[in-house]
DNA sequence: TATAGTAAACTACTATAAGTAGGTTACTAT
DNA sequence: ATAGTAACCTACTTATAGTAGTTTACTATA
C-alpha cells in the first residue's frame, strides 16, 4: 500500500488545537478510517454513522469530503486494485523466464491477500458475514464432486489430498469466472466452454479446441 | 429448477375468491416472486416493500411466512444450490469415461447459468450492479496480464485470441477461489499456493509440488 | 489588534427500508 | 348460526443514507 499510516496522520491531526483539520489529511484519515471498518465489517454492515464516530467527525464532513458510501468504497476499491496490481506487475517484471514470470506474480498475489485479508475479501469477494456461510457450504459440495473427478484422473494421481481439495476449489472459481465472462462474450456455446476447462485441465489427453 | 412455475401457482391462487390463500400456496408465490425480484435488481436493491407490492399482500404476510430478508434469500440460495450440484451430479454420473465426466460436468453447469444467468449472478456472485463496473475493470487489468504471460507460453501457442482471454479470466477465478479457500487452510504459504496454480497450468514443464 | 472572508465543522432534519404490535376479515367445523 | 382460527391488514418503530442551513475558528489585511 502507499503513502502513510493511520498512526502517522493521526499524529499530524492531534497537531491542530481546535481540532479543525485540513481537508487533505481529514481525506486521508477518513480513507484509511474506512478501510479498517470494510475490513472488520464488510461494506453492508459499515454505517457512516459509524465512521464519523471512529474519524470523531460529524457525518456531513465525511459526505463534503468522500460523497456517497458508495463513492468512498469505490475509491478504496480502485485504489487497492491498482496497488495489488502494480504489485503483481513488479512482481511478474523482476522475473526473467516464463515460469518464473507466473510463480512471482501468483505469489505477489497471494502476499499481498494475506497482508489484507479481511481488506480484500470485503472489497473483492462476497458481501463480507451476510451469505459466507452457505455460499461456502454449496461451493464445498462441488468442489468435493470436481476433487473425486480428478483423484480418478492419472494426472492427478500422485498429489496430496490437501492439494486436490485446493485445487478443486481453484477448479470451481475458474468456472464462476469464466460464466461471469461469459456475459460480455454471449455468442460463445456452453459447450465451448465445457471444453476449454476440460483442455486447461487435461491438456495431455485432449486436442485443443478453438 | 424444481416444482411449478410462478403462473401455474397464480393460477391456483386466484381460484381463492376472496383473496385469502392457503399458506403453501402464499410461500411458493413468494419465493418465485422473490427470485424474479432477486434477478431484476440484486440483493442490495431489492425492497421487502416492493416484494409485498409484487405479490399483492402486505409487508407482514411476508415476514409471517419467511422470516425476514436474509432467511428469504438464504432459501432461495440454498435451494438453488441444491438444484445447480444435482443438475451436475446427474450429468457426471450419466457419463462413461473421466473425460467425459469433467465435460458433462462442465457443460451442466455453463446450461444451468444461462438458463438462469441473472439469478445466478444475484444468488452467486457479488451484490450486482453496485460496484460490478470497478470489480470487472480491475479483474480485466489482471487478466490482461496473465493474458499476456500466458500467450508466450508455448503449451498456449496454438489457441485462438478469444480462447486465452476466456482462459485469462478463469485463472484469475482460479486464484481468487484458491485464496477463500486458504482462509480455512492457514498454515499453507503464499508460496505453496503459488506453486500449485503453475503446476496446473503447466504441468508438463514442472515437477509435481506437495 | 480588530475584523472580513472562508474553510471546517455542527445540529437537526428527511427519506427509505427492515421489521413488528396489535387488530380485522373470512373460511371451516360443529 | 357461531366459535375458532388462518390469513391478512394498518400503522407503527428503528436504523441508516443523505442533506439544509447554521456556527466556529483560522487567516489575511487594515
Amino acid at each position: 500500500m502507499s503513502s502513510e499510516t493511520i498512526e502517522e496522520i493521526e499524529e499530524k491531526i492531534s497537531l491542530h488545537k481546535h481540532g479543525k483539520v485540513p481537508k487533505n489529511l481529514r481525506i486521508a484519515q477518513i480513507i484509511l478510517t474506512a478501510k479498517k471498518m470494510f475490513a472488520d465489517n464488510g461494506y453492508a454492515n459499515s454505517s457512516m454513522d459509524e465512521l464519523a464516530k471512529r474519524v470523531r467527525v460529524s457525518k456531513p464532513v465525511i459526505y463534503e469530503l468522500v460523497g456517497s458510501k458508495d463513492n468512498l468504497f469505490k475509491m478504496i476499491l480502485t485504489e487497492t486494485g491498482h496497488d495489488l496490481q502494480s504489485r503483481i506487475q513488479n512482481a511478474v517484471n523482476l522475473a526473467a523466464t516464463l515460469d518464473a514470470k507466473l510463480r512471482a506474480g501468483g505469489l505477489a498475489f497471494f502476499n499481498f491477500v494475506s497482508e489484507h485479508r479481511m481488506l480484500w475479501l470485503a472489497l473483492f469477494v462476497n458481501d463480507q458475514g451476510l451469505f459466507n456461510k452457505e455460499i461456502a457450504q454449496i461451493r464445498k459440495q462441488q468442489s468435493d464432486l470436481v476433487g473425486n473427478l480428478i483423484t480418478s484422473s492419472n494426472a492427478f494421481e500422485n498429489n496430496s489430498p490437501i492439494y486436490i481439495n485446493g485445487i478443486a476449489h481453484a477448479l470451481n472459481g475458474a468456472y464462476e469466472a469464466l460464466a461471469i465472462w461469459w456475459i460480455d462474450h454471449p455468442d460463445l456455446k456452453p459447450e465451448t466452454l465445457a471444453d476449454w476447462i476440460v483442455e486447461l485441465l487435461l491438456p495431455t489427453e485432449l486436442p485443443i479446441v478453438r
